[in-house]
Formats: C-alpha cells, sequence, structure tokens
RNA sequence: UCCCCGAUAGCUCAAUCGGUAGAGCGAGCGGCUGUUAACCGCUAGGUCCUAGGUUCGAAUCCUAGUCGGGGAGCCA
C-alpha cells in the first residue's frame, strides 16, 4: 500500500497517481463481484472502486459487508469519473480496515430533529451538516477578513460582565464568588470605551440571552460580531454594515458554491447581495405594513399557497391511487409511499403558513407607530424585496437607552436594523449611541435604571465625547440566511435552546 | 408564559367505523460487474409514551401527566 496520503478535496491534483485516502465509509454498495465504497474523509467524498478479481479475496469479502461510518484505509490509481460523486474515482488496489462498524444510527434515510439532536456528535459527519459547517467557517473568516482589512482592531470583550445592554431580565447570571455576575449578551458597551482608544474597533465571541424565545430564529448562545467606530454617522455605519454583508456573500459563493449547491441554497438572489442596500425609515415600513401594498401582498401569497395545497393534494391522491392500485410492483408502492410522507409533512408545514397568512395580515393592517416590529412584520418587509432592508429610526420608547436620539425628530432614534431578504428577517442591529452626557444620564433615569452602575459608562461623554456608532451581526442567523437552512439550530455545532442542551 | 400539533419496530411512518400490529430503511444471511438514498430473495426485530377511565373488546374514544415539534411575545 502506498504512503502517498491525499486528501480529497486534492485529488484533482493526483489524476493518474497511486494514493492513499484516510476516512470513514459513507456508503457501501456491493454488486457480486464488484464493490461501490464511497469515503468521506473531512475533506469531499470520494467513490472508490473494488473489482474482485484484482483484489485479496478475504479484504473483498471483508469490504463487501463493511457498514457505514467504518474507518478504512484505501490506495488505488486516481481517475477522472463524470459519473462519480464530486467528479474523481478511486480504482482500488489495497485496502485496510481501522474499526469496522455496525449500525450505524444516523441512515441514509430521512430522520425527525429530535433523534438526529439527540445523535448530534454523530449528525456532524453527515454531508448536509458538514456543509452547513463549511459555509460557517467562511462566513467566519470573511467577517474577520473584512475588518482586519478596512483598519479595525479586534478587541475582546469580557464573558462576565456587570452591566446589561438592554432589558435586564434576558440575563444568565452566574455566582462569581458570591458576587452576581452575568452572562455578557452584547460587547458593546465595552467596545464603545475601545473605539476611542483605537477609533475603528470589533469584537467577535459567544453571547448568551436568557429570552424563553422557542423559534428558528433563536439560540441561547450565539456568536455575534460587534465593530463600534468614532466619529462615524447613521449613513456610514449603513455604508459598513452593507459593505460588510456583501463582502460575506461574496467570499461564501466564491468558496463555497458546492457546498451551497448541494444545500440548495438560492445562489441567483445571493449574487444579488450587492451595494446599495435599501433603506426605509421605520415610518416608511409601518406606511407599507398598513397600506394596500402588503394586503395585496399577503392575498397573493395565500392564492400562490392554495394553489400549491391543492398541486400536493392531488398528488397524495395520485400517489395513493398507487399503492392501493394492483398495476404496480411493490418496489413501485413502497417508493410511492415514501413520497406521500415526504409531501403530507410538506404539506402541514404549507398549511401553517395558510393559517397564519389571515393572521398576520391582521398584524399588519393593526400596526401603530410606536411599536417595535414583529416577526411576521419583518417577514413580510423582507419578502417584498430582493436585497437586504435596512429599516432606520424606530421609535425611542421601543429601543435601548444608549441609542441617540434623532436630534430633528425626538420621538426616534438614530438606529437600524438590517432584514435578510426572502424572508429570513433580522441578521443585524445596530445604532448611533448617545454622545451627549445630559441626554444619555436621562434615558438611563428614564428606564430606571440605577446611573451609579454606568459610571465608566458616562466617562466616555465626559472625555472626548465623539459621535460613534456600532452594530451587531448574528453569525448563526447569517449562515442559515445564505445556505437556506430554516433553522439556526443547525447553524452551530452544538446549539443550546431554551430549555434543551443535549450534548 | 400562551396557542396549535404529535408520541406505534433501531429510524421514518401506515393501520378504514373501536375487532387483537404492518411497510420501507437499518441489522443478519444469500444473489447480482457501473451502482448513485442501487436492486432481488430470506431471517430476526413490538410494554402501540405513562397512569387512570369507557367498552364484550382500545394503538384507535375520554381525563390527567411526561416528552417532543411548530408558532406568538422578545431579540442577533
Amino acid at each position: 500500500m502506498t504512503n502517498n496520503h491525499v486528501r480529497i478535496s486534492q485529488l484533482k491534483d493526483h489524476i493518474g497517481s497511486e494514493v492513499l485516502l484516510k476516512g470513514w465509509v459513507y456508503q457501501n454498495r456491493s454488486s457480486g463481484k464488484l464493490i461501490f465504497i464511497v469515503i468521506r474523509d473531512g475533506s469531499g467524498l470520494c467513490q472508490c472502486v473494488i473489482e474482485k478479481t484484482s483484489f485479496n479475496p478475504e479484504i473483498f469479502d471483508q469490504l463487501s459487508r463493511l457498514g457505514q461510518e467504518s474507518s478504512m484505509m484505501i490506495s488505488g490509481l486516481v481517475r477522472a469519473e463524470p459519473r462519480s460523486i464530486g467528479g474523481y474515482e478511486l480504482a482500488a488496489t489495497d485496502a485496510a480496515i481501522v474499526c469496522p462498524t455496525t449500525d450505524y444510527p444516523i441512515t441514509p434515510k430521512s430522520h425527525g430533529i429530535d433523534f438526529l439532536m439527540k445523535h448530534r456528535h454523530l449528525h456532524l459527519r453527515s454531508q448536509r451538516q458538514w456543509c452547513i459547517g463549511k459555509v460557517r467557517h467562511t462566513v467566519i473568516d470573511a467577517i474577520r477578513r473584512f475588518f482586519n482589512d478596512n483598519g479595525f482592531t479586534l478587541i475582546d470583550t469580557p464573558i462576565f460582565t456587570t452591566i446589561a445592554g438592554e432589558g435586564e431580565q434576558t440575563l444568565f447570571e452566574v455566582d462569581y464568588f458570591g458576587r452576581p455576575l452575568h452572562l455578557a449578551q452584547t460587547g458593546q458597551l465595552y467596545l464603545e470605551s475601545a473605539a476611542m482608544a483605537y477609533g475603528k474597533v470589533y469584537c467577535f465571541g459567544p453571547t448568551f440571552r436568557a429570552e424563553k424565545s422557542k423559534t428558528r430564529r433563536h439560540l441561547t448562545e450565539f456568536w455575534m460580531v460587534e465593530p463600534e467606530v468614532a466619529y462615524i454617522d447613521l449613513p456610514g455605519l449603513l455604508e459598513i454594515a452593507e459593505n460588510f454583508v456583501s463582502s460575506i456573500a461574496a467570499r461564501v459563493l466564491a468558496d463555497n458554491r458546492a457546498e451551497l449547491e448541494f444545500l440548495g441554497a438560492d445562489i441567483p438572489s445571493l449574487e444579488k447581495i450587492k451595494p446599495p442596500f435599501v433603506r426605509l425609515t421605520y415610518t416608511q415600513a409601518v406606511e407599507i405594513l398598513t397600506g394596500p401594498r402588503t394586503q395585496e401582498f399577503l392575498a397573493k401569497q395565500l392564492q400562490e399557497f392554495q394553489a400549491q395545497r391543492k398541486n400536493m393534494e392531488d398528488k397524495i391522491a395520485e400517489l395513493e391511487a398507487l399503492v392501493a392500485g394492483q398495476s404496480s410492483k411493490q418496489w413501485q408502492k413502497d417508493k410511492a409511499a415514501a413520497e406521500i410522507i415526504d409531501l403530507r409533512t410538506e404539506l402541514e408545514e404549507l398549511n401553517a403558513r395558510i393559517e397564519n397568512n389571515p393572521k398576520h395580515a391582521v398584524l399588519a393592517a393593526d400596526f401603530r407607530w410606536g411599536k417595535d416590529l414583529g416577526g411576521s412584520d419583518e417577514t413580510i418587509i423582507s419578502l417584498m424585496h430582493d436585497k437586504p432592508v435596512f429599516v432606520t429610526h424606530y421609535p425611542k420608547d421601543a429601543k435601548a437607552f444608549y441609542m441617540r436620539t434623532d436630534r430633528t425628530n425626538d420621538k426616534v432614534v438614530e438606529n437600524f436594523d438590517c432584514l435578510a431578504p426572502a424572508g429570513f428577517g433580522e441578521i443585524i442591529g445596530g445604532s448611533v449611541r448617545e454622545d451627549e452626557y445630559d441626554r444619555l444620564i436621562e434615558r438611563i433615569k428614564h428606564e430606571g435604571y440605577n446611573p451609579e452602575g454606568y459610571d465608566w459608562y458616562l466617562d466616555l461623554r465626559k472625555y472626548g465625547s465623539v459621535p460613534h456608532g456600532g452594530f451587531g451581526l448574528g453569525v448563526e442567523r447569517t449562515v442559515a440566511w445564505l445556505t437556506g437552512e430554516k433553522h439556526i439550530r443547525q447553524c452551530i455545532a452544538f446549539p443550546r435552546m431554551m430549555d434543551k442542551v443535549v450534548i
């Protein structure tokens, strides 16, 4: 057996040579005198072809019954083969089994989310998870690249913190040698002081929120990157944010096209992610939501859903007739039965959307200026645009104390949310910070906080205060949006959800 | 915290009106020289979530509980 160990991702450079692959059995099909083993090595997949006539009979026999996820090494000649996954194939000449496996729990058939979460340590090996992990890696690298290339300095802010960024009820409290502290839900306040030292800074790390939110957009532990810039206004922040998000999308398109294709991501729509993004004020967003455009949009959406439901129901009826009839072979019936199960699941999701549509219409129509935008409102706005949307200038009362009051309209603050397109929703929240001492202390008191707890934060408004601001981008939400993944729990290796920490 | 849905083989799901438990995959054995979630034959595999109740009879109906999924509020 050759010692020329090559990773599958590098096979293109070794066509015609003898190489050694080290990995795990992803799929094994034996056909009497021929075995196809798809091997997985962490860098990709490669089909190995093992012919009985040119192989040690004992090893051939062992290989023919080798279970999924057995670890093995296999050597042979690399050749281009368009029929094969990845485009290359190994004509195997020798193999060694490292650890045979039987009864691997995650089979090539479908599994429920609960089962997969309980087997998360194994699920990471699955192709879908692997692709998401690769995209996440690129997203994180692109985030660091963007800030490092644009003059930002990394500041690591503490995880044990003494002050809250926003609402106090959403913090995890920890016992810090008898003193109550909590886990960071933002690095922003610390970052503001660093921005006065370095001009442009960012922090990047895990963030903790004790929100009792059981939705596809929430984790209790997630990763967030937060830039903070001195001497900047709201238009300046929006410009950074749109360049930033566009650079992430471009990097993922460049580095992970194969993964995006496997995941079924909407690549053409990602290619549209370029500055400028759409800019709406909160007031304009409210006008859209309460206006005829939204009602028409939702009515049209409902019609589309209903047409889809009709199609699905017809298809299910057709397949059910096939299963009940006499004319088909058993395997055709089995296949149809499996398809019925999939369609029923889809139908259930569609029914939920049909049920929610009128509720969302009412929520949007009844929206009153002053409330924060709800999840469904954000979804509607983002579905109406094929680029990310900035919504700016929210009502002051709905937002955090540190956001800068608009000097031309003191009912609103200079903040913004960035809504990803296709209905995914918010991926960025940010603002210009209140830089006047008197206004800030007034806001702190108005919120009922004790100004003493904010002494050092208020100092920043005493000693050379300047207009400044920043934003936070959620990594898992960004990955979910880019990959088309519905739930962000798939976008982090070991998710922490409300009331649920499996591994 | 509130609303909706669900729990049947290792996994994904069936089971008509309440009549005594089925299929695919996976596992084991056999067959097949180009398979793509391969295919064909055979074998093993069940405390129908738990506790009560209705009934001659409950996977199926009722009550309570447990666990899970989806959504709302809130947010990245």
